[in-house]
DNA sequence: CCATCTTTGTGCACGCGTTCACAAAGACAT
DNA sequence: ATGTCTTTGTGAACGCGTGCACAAAGATGG
């Protein structure tokens, strides 16, 4: 994951433990997918193979919202949809500000994932004056002259930074003063923001790193498994992906995303 | 964060944690801008402040690599980098193909962030036909059908996924089948996988959703608080950011760069 | 060579998150 | 009504990750 994770320390917000936060996204995409067919209900087992995760684990993350399920049937569709999407906030319009458009702020402007969940792109800022009226994904780039009032006027709450790293912290603290109180950085920089300003942060950098990482490893291991089984057997690198297994295998390396 | 996190469930890989792997970048990049400085040497305490992390942590992390440090001094920059790219594999080459040239596979191949690192875009890959030999960050795009040819020719092991959610599957077994064993995904989609390969997701959306979540719990207190107070003040949103204060509350998160 | 001071490396305790395994709850058929 | 069968909701155990606090190691100065 991209990063994800860091920001609230250990902080169970309202009692709901922060890792089963991270999965309601999850769960309600998987819902949402089912609600498009129509289907009426759905056991914690079915519902666990859609998100990639174990049933036993989305039993107890659902039983932080409440009971919402019946025994002996399963969860009702419907009914879930709307109650993590109430727990989640996304029953209200969330405002938007994307700052720096350059080739990763214009293809987040552009992307439609934002708008589908009660994000709205309220406005792209840019420092640069050659970038200002001119519109991207239909909406024109203002200047970064402008952005407390921006903020304010349409009551933005939610931040994203795609500015160069060097940029990022200036524009975080703008951000803060004028009123954001959650940032969602792609800058490779870490953030310092005072006390009550979440901050997540999205970096393909290390999360290419961490693949690499693993990749050493493994090359490692089928290096020394070679060795040891050289005289019988050449050296496979990447055999056919067969055995398709389950995400939860023991332990799925999937990912929603 | 993006997403960060989620993954190989609780396999420590070689000894080394994988909540410790996920930090080496981090350190790493610290280290880098000491290093540009020419800093000769740096404490646990001042790293940590750069890396926004806390010292104790830093200092344990470390010493899965090894004990490279001098007591009473701190650690050598220099030998430090090195380390822990070895470490992360960052020494070897590692060719990268994208597939799925949209709008944020595009920003993708023109992120600087992937050469810096022993990272090299090998290959961009399109189904959409009307692509092919257009060039994208001076790279030609190439039709999918090409992409068993591709990856074997360029030995590549890692993919990232950038197509549709639809696509994203199809594409997954594909890269696997042809060799791929790392695959950073930004489909919003849980993709299965054979046991071995790694799959890092990235998701905007849930990101914000998860920014969501905590945005309302706070609106919930402030609207609580105001209520109780409401005789005395009047609500006030945004106030100034003035006691820059890490989000850790007891730790500083600073950042340079 | 000894004393002092700084900073590392780590033993230990604590807490969150995961998983198992099962009792309770409800649906459904008879 | 009663029994059976399915599936939820959760108590309890376990393991990883975090942070404290300190002893050991080494540098530095006299």
């Amino acid at each position: 994951m991209a990063t994800g994770r860091t920001h609230r320390p250990a902080t169970r917000s309202r009692g709901i433990p922060e890792a089963t936060v991270a999965r309601l996204p999850l769960y309600l995409r998987a819902l949402t997918g089912l609600s498009e067919r129509s289907v009426p209900t759905v056991s914690s087992e079915e519902l666990a193979a859609a998100a990639g995760v174990n049933s036993a684990k989305l039993r107890k993350d659902f039983s932080y919202l409440g009971s919402y399920g019946t025994r002996g049937v399963g969860y009702d569709v419907e009914y879930l949809v709307y109650q993590i999407s109430r727990e989640l906030g996304l029953t209200q319009d969330w405002p938007v500000v994307i700052v720096g458009i350059g080739n990763l702020g214009a293809a987040l402007a552009n992307y439609g994932g934002f708008a589908s969940r009660g994000f709205r792109v309220a406005a792209l800022i840019d420092a640069d004056p050659a970038m200002a009226g001119k519109p991207v994904a239909g909406i024109p780039v203002q200047h970064s002259d402008d952005l407390e009032k921006i903020i304010s006027e349409n009551g933005v709450s939610i931040g994203v930074i795609a500015t160069p790293a060097g940029a990022a912290q200036p524009v975080c603290d703008r951000l803060v003063a004028a009123g954001v109180t959650s940032i969602l950085n792609f800058a490779p920089t870490v953030l310092s923001v005072p006390e009550g300003v979440d901050v997540r942060k999205v970096d393909l950098s290390i999360e290419l790193q961490i693949l690499a990482f693993h990749e050493q490893r493994k090359a490692g291991e089928d290096a020394a498994a070679a060795e040891a089984a050289d005289v019988v057997a050449p050296v496979v690198r990447g055999g056919a992906a067969v055995d398709r297994k389950g995400p939860d295998g023991d332990m799925p390396a999937v990912m929603p995303a």
